[in-house]
DNA sequence: ATAAAGCCTGGAGTTTACTCTAAGTCAAGA
DNA sequence: TCTTGACTTAGAGTAAACTCCAGGCTTTAT
């Protein structure tokens, strides 16, 4: 599969496939006699999970430390978990703060909502 | 209130606070004849909405706006409100992805468990 | 065979959200 | 009053994550 075909797959741009891996987010992807990227399912499996993590707003630095474990071989299985568990904590902690976020939205919606169809505030500024 | 008490109550820097107030994050803040920063409850309370929108991820941009039309007065309720509508859409969107990456996460972390306990993978690669 | 399109690398540029620095002002204690 | 420490602004610097560009290969279609 051509870099091409593997940004309009996921929709992002070639040159973020490129820095994904000049980076060592994702290890170095299968190349045609020519240099050219042909992405194998093992190369389009590390794009899917990259774009996950950072879909989920996880730093570009923690998937490039778990390569880097992954690279090191059967060693590093606790250091790679551990790493996943600090991760999900992370998420957690996020989640938690998008509800308490979503939480004070609703509400100001709400009173916005009156506000709209009154035409005045039913509460003191802000 | 002095800006060292608010960075200290809300755990930010002095800087950040400044930087809020500059780029129009949050209306500019009391201050006494000696042009001395002298946060009152309503500039508390703007503090409190910023962090908590920036806490959930959301564009330092969007609070601008948002302060924006509130400085507009009253004719602008119905901005306001798709404004925060837009918002609530954004980190349901986010939570939703936090969601599916903990999925993926908690799959590989019972993965790794059982690596780690045994010595070896149960499933290949990545 | 050659032009055009697509891909390559290395490196520079951009955006967002701070963070730091410099040079100066204000305020409380000796 | 003077000094010391906290505060002020304007502007420069930084980190993260892309994004763009130049100059040069590779492949495909004519």
């Amino acid at each position: 599969m051509t870099i091409k075909e593997v940004s309009e797959k996921y929709n992002i741009t070639q040159d973020t496939l490129r820095y994904y891996e000049r980076v060592g987010m994702i290890p170095t992807v299968t190349r045609t006699s020519g240099g050219i990227r042909d992405y194998q399912p093992k190369d389009l499996s590390w794009v899917e999970l990259a774009l996950c993590m950072r879909s989920a707003g996880l730093p570009v630095e923690s998937m490039i430390e778990y390569v880097r474990l992954f690279q090191q071989g059967d060693s590093t299985f606790a250091a790679r978990l551990q790493l996943l568990q600090d991760q999900r904590e992370v998420l957690l902690e996020q989640r938690k703060q998008i509800d308490e976020t979503l939480d004070r939205l609703n509400y100001k919606i709400a009173r916005y909502q009156v506000a709209v169809e009154t035409g005045k505030l039913t509460w003191k500024e802000e």
